[in-house]
DNA sequence: GTCTATATCTCGATAGAC
DNA sequence: GTCTATCGAGATATAGAC
């Protein structure tokens, strides 16, 4: 049900393992600086000491989180993609499972934005031993996108700026849960929010791909 | 052209000034507790010492900058739309205004989704004494929609849901930005990219508003 | 492996000279 | 108003008993 779910190493032990989930959430909050090993520690049950005997300093500490989280990231999104018979199949499957896999792992999600917002150097160095070690970026939404293009089915666009606002509305809505959680009172079930906001994404998304006169 | 135009308080001096916007970049970069002293002082071209002579502490400091920060993101909400005859060119206006203000304000932008991230905590405060005073949150963009849906220019869609999504497309690549460049090295020259983003997000928006049957 | 105690350093904040 | 020097709290990290 959330972060903490499929281990990203399987030769974690418990301890490790509970020592990675507090991690993961107070740098997601408040970033590799502004994260205390202290409320690590206590996040995870245990005290500061066990924190360095296992992961030796903080910086190694956020350097495993980041690495792994960022390739969980990663696969959630080939793994959100299933090719179905029509692109309109693929797409309402694509944000269903996208959307659904962002509400399970927020602080995944939040990792990688606090990231982003710090200037992305770590990122940059995990991206470039990915790409050393031929781990290509999935491209994998936007070649469905091509292809249904050249058949048709939808109007000629751009895949990669397609890609950016499939992902762009699918995830901002999280980032920004407690402005929109303050702004729209009518979203206190955020459940149901987030179930009628994949409607209406698809709806958007999918007409505004359309072939369709204009 | 950057997050320092337009004064936030017009009764700044020059130093204060300096220190603002100095700590506006360091608090957007790394968040409040992430944020160091020493590197505001550093990037206002002072020492510590003055930091505490104007805005006495960390918290106090913080607490100006989100607070004016905040203000001036809520009102380039509403200086962006202007209403036109049609809602295509409002639509347009306003997607055209809302990138450029927050590719002249990526510090801003920067802030309140740190802010967002680490719990919005200091944000609801500032919102709960600005609902008090009397200044509602701006839901000009809505009421254009509901609008539009009334006048037949586009087909029935939830007006809050529709503003998310479009905020959602017009930020989120800025958040990121730095994952942006690194995925797409076309983009290199930003300045062209953001250009084009514009141009894909209308077409896509008011394509997926249209009313043509689907 | 786990905990307490502590060393070492950094950070926020202030005192006081100018 | 501005700077240097410094205090004291709090942070990371380690030592060493169990």
């Amino acid at each position: 049900m959330s972060d903490s779910d499929s281990p990203p190493h399987a030769d974690y032990s418990e301890t490790e393992r509970a020592i990675f989930d507090a991690a993961l959430e107070v740098f997601a909050r408040k970033g590799k600086d502004g994260a205390r090993m202290q409320a690590i520690a206590d996040a995870a049950g245990i005290n500061k000491a066990m924190l360095h005997y296992y992961f030796r300093s903080k910086d190694q500490l956020y350097d495993e989180v980041f690495g792994f989280t960022m390739r969980r990231f990663m696969a959630s999104f080939g793994a959100s993609l299933q090719e179905a018979p029509t692109f309109e199949e693929t797409l309402r499957a694509f944000i269903e499972g996208y959307v659904d896999f962002i509400r399970d792992n927020e602080h995944t999600m939040r990792l990688m934005v606090n990231e982003n917002l710090a200037g992305g150097s770590v990122l940059g160095d995990h991206l470039r031993r990915l790409k050393e070690s031929g781990a290509a970026p999935p491209r994998i939404l936007a070649e469905q996108i091509e292809q249904a293009v050249d058949q048709g089915e939808i109007r000629p666009v751009d895949p990669d700026h397609t890609v950016l606002s499939v992902i762009s509305a699918c995830l901002f809505f999280f980032v920004a849960r407690p402005t929109v959680e303050m702004m729209h009172p009518a979203s206190d079930d955020w459940a149901s929010f987030v179930e009628a906001r994949k409607e209406h994404l698809f709806d958007l998304m999918y007409r505004g791909l359309s072939p369709r006169e204009g």
